[in-house]
DNA sequence: AATTATTATGGAACCGTTTCCAATTATAAA
DNA sequence: TTTATAATTGGAAACGGTTCCATAATAATT
């Protein structure tokens, strides 16, 4: 492997010059850098990354944090984060984070940190798994971190997030307006701020309504396919009777459809169904689901370009402001359209 | 951030004494470690990985390069990958790789190289995108790569590939052998070779069976949910009408049956629909879905293994063998039962 | 006790860049 | 032509580790 000194000599010309001319900073004339230009190529001269980072503090890597459970963590989304990257020379590290347990109680932060050490100019934080009090801890000591579908309110420039409240709420809202009043609900974990979010949104809608959900058409789910096949065929089985299911996400109302649809039941005539999230396949299912669009890749996007912003200084456009979509397609019966 | 001097200085010992702590190489008496591993506590030490790279040329990084169309790489996989990394402290830079195209003919080498250039000790080449000739001169410039649901037969040591010939003429067997002869086909792209084998043998298959499908039932889909709605909604059209639908991927057999389903075609009554891969979704549709089990995560494990194994010489179990597995379940009607 | 083999240790040299400053050269102004 | 100003250039020093070798301390052997 050539190095800088190579060049150097081949061109001849200082270490100083080649230097310029690789990083395009200082100035050098047209001449000395063609000579250049021209020593680097017989060379094949590619500048060592170590070297660089070492002397200049900069690693153009950016890493990625997130648990399991942030499932929405698709390879399109990662995908879309790599191409923000890329004219800009700067690639990704993802890690599978480790959650706080009561035998771990910093797990999080360690796995965090492990990750910094391996380099990182900066931090996407996806997900609501850390305390708010770790998060902050973690950006007073380290500024170039971005969150990722979460919010902390002083920070909240660093927070590109969805009113997951409002969304639940508008969830609840549109079943009512539909005309239910008997409604299910296949819930997901509560153990991040969005799910819990969500949850209250949804609840709060049906509540300003004045209507209840009867604690047999509650059902404990986990956000996957199999929790949602078993929720809807459990939730079949109870009394009393619903015509409408919200899910809290696109995957347990896929398959709590097919559950459904194999025990007979039609949908929408028979039992409505509302999901969550808007995946690629809910335009796919029978009946084409109906579902709150959230916006994870736009988020995504926004996230990037403010972390290039403070890593690199680059101005991006940046945007904050996710609007809540609900999406009509077939999956929800209006009880009241005659 | 404190140096391995400020260590040696601290613990009142040399620099070469704290690099042998720190790599555990090399002997250092019991007490001098306690005074090195105090001190390296208090200054709370953490190697810097350029400063680390540079001098010993290892990068503990491992990239992976694959292009969008290699759409099994969902996160669950990239997950497992990451996993088995972790104990050995390699980490993964993942790229959106590009495929050659004329105007650029050589694209995928030079999207490697930008990944090998980031300082990769290793390179996974996810899918059979690349041409088996430059994957050669590939490998020939740098070993240490190793080709996942690809085989080039003299680096088969190698390749971590699945028989897609022998899956796709099993697919074939298994419509015939349940009495199905009117069978449909959804395609997907024929640029990798996965894709053709797959192709070859399931033709093979019907051929050998003196079975041959009807050019108005083939419809050239490209594994999406998309084209799997539209190409069944178009063969629901098609003269002859068809018993049986082979598609190439379950995504598009999954959007078939929802496509059909919704033209009031009674799965697997009526239309049996036969997949390949099976997903993690497969199971929860309606109705569950028979498929070709395409182990990808297992094929993972063994690629990485082996990489690891060419990087840093550790010996792990490595397999290269995976059985193929047609999974039934209930979206293939066995017409010669009774 | 003297000799030999083994284990521990310190630190210079090196890895390949960037950074900074002093020195040189070109350009503009007087 | 001389002087002031700006553009260009070279290279030492620094970044923070690993490697290697000479040397010192210990243990084993005779």
């Amino acid at each position: 492997m050539a190095t800088i000194r190579d060049v150097a000599k081949l061109a001849g010309v200082g270490i100083g010059t080649v230097s310029r001319v690789i990083s395009g900073k200082g100035s050098v004339s047209k001449k000395t850098l063609n000579k250049v230009s021209d020593a680097m190529a017989a060379l094949k001269f590619i500048p060592n990354t170590s070297a660089q980072s070492l002397s200049s503090k900069r690693y153009n890597t950016i890493g990625l944090w997130g648990t399991k459970s942030s499932g929405e963590m698709s390879r399109a989304t990662l995908t879309k984060i790599e191409r923000e990257l890329q004219p800009f020379g700067v690639s990704l590290i993802t890690t599978d984070g480790e959650r706080n347990s009561v035998n771990h109680p910093n797990a999080s932060r360690l796995s965090i940190d492990n990750l910094i050490n391996k380099g990182c100019d900066g931090l996407i934080i996806w997900g609501a798994d850390m305390p708010e009090f770790d998060i902050l801890q973690l950006e007073k000591e380290y500024p170039n971190i971005v969150l990722l579908n979460n919010k902390v309110d002083s920070i909240s420039n660093k927070s590109f997030s969805f009113d997951h409240y409002q969304a639940g709420y508008i969830a609840g809202q549109y079943l009512v307006d539909s005309g239910h009043s008997e409604i299910a609900y296949i819930s997901g974990w509560f153990d991040t701020t969005d799910a819990n979010e969500r949850h209250h949104g949804f609840l709060d809608a049906l509540k300003d309504n004045n209507i209840s959900i009867h604690k047999n058409l509650i059902y404990r789910g986990d956000y996957t396919f199999k929790k949602g096949f078993e929720g809807a065929n459990y939730l079949f089985n109870q009394e009393p009777s619903f015509t409408a299911l919200f899910c809290a996400n696109d995957q347990s109302a896929m398959s709590a459809i097919s559950a459904l649809s194999s025990n007979g039941v039609k949908i929408p005539n028979e039992v409505s169904v509302l999901g969550y999230d808007n995946m690629n396949i809910s335009s796919y299912t029978n009946p084409p689901l109906t579902t709150i669009n959230v916006p994870v890749q736009k988020m995504a996007i926004s996230a990037v370009r403010k972390l290039i912003n403070l890593c690199y200084g680059a101005a991006l456009e940046i945007d904050y402001d996710f609007g809540i979509n609900l999406i009509e397609r077939k999956s929800v019966l209006k009880l009241n359209r005659d």
